[in-house]
DNA sequence: CTCGATGCAAAGGTTTTGCACCAGG
DNA sequence: CCTGGTGCAAAACCTTTGCATCGAG
């Protein structure tokens, strides 16, 4: 589990500096409690907080600085924002009902199938992402 | 292979109207050479078959009407326009590269695995589709 | 003729960018 | 200090929607 410490750590490693908005940010993202956000999602619970409010700007940057920072993706899962993903967070895969948008999370171990073809094609499996869109029994075709 | 023409008979079968514009939107959909496009691009595309302009708005309810009419999907790959994928095509992944967006186009059979787990958890595995976003090799962490 | 499709315009949501100011190291 | 982060504002995108008009069936 990625701690909201560890995160810091990270950007403190990379060189870059520890504020109190992106330290929020941080927090909101280790929650275990919280799925994945989207970044409008992260800046409404950052400034709760931080007690104090946050630019969406601010949140983007500090997203993009996690990323570069190697500890957080942000993935694509269907219509509307994107969401937020943590590096070091166990590897699973998303499967998203097209119609109703509800995601299922599943772990990856029943796939190292998948990890075997992602190699073979030159990817590095341990950064992987999965975004399967289907239909969840609710919203046959 | 879906051809434009089983696009179009698709929209009539559905009971909707096929115009100048949704006949050059299909032979767009249809061209082997296009690669998966946005609805941007398939606009651009558009308008130089039908040499004419046509509006953005008209791409998007077009898609729409092949997505009620069972040929077509829209999918998120990445950051940026999500693009429209036929039906009736080869079921495949998409391997997206993080950084590049370059995308690689997988066939299924090597994942039968992968339908057991969807079916487990009540999804259709016949209207799957994969976007599985890792890094490639020119882009490592 | 009738209903559906089109184009135009406007709006909504996400994401990016420029710039002056502030604060972390 | 000095560089990088912040907030604010504006803009770029993608996408959706309302409405009058046009045209397919």
């Amino acid at each position: 589990m990625a701690t909201s410490d560890s995160l810091i750590r990270a950007l403190r490693n990379a060189g870059m500096r520890v504020t109190a908005p992106r330290r929020a940010i941080c927090t909101v993202l280790a929650d275990p409690d919280n799925g994945h956000l989207s970044a409008p999602e992260v800046q409404g619970a950052a400034q709760i907080v931080l007690d104090a409010p946050i630019d969406l700007s601010t949140v983007y940057r500090t997203i993009d600085a996690l990323q570069e920072a190697g500890v957080a993706h942000h993935v694509h899962l269907g219509p509307g924002a994107s969401v937020v993903h943590l590096t070091e967070e166990e590897h699973h895969h998303h499967l998203v009902c097209d119609v109703c948008g509800r995601t299922v999370d599943l772990p990856l171990e029943d796939l190292d199938s998948l990890a075997v073809l992602l190699r073979r094609h030159g990817y590095r499996p341990d950064t992987v992402h999965f975004a399967i869109v289907s239909r969840c029994r609710e919203h046959p075709a």
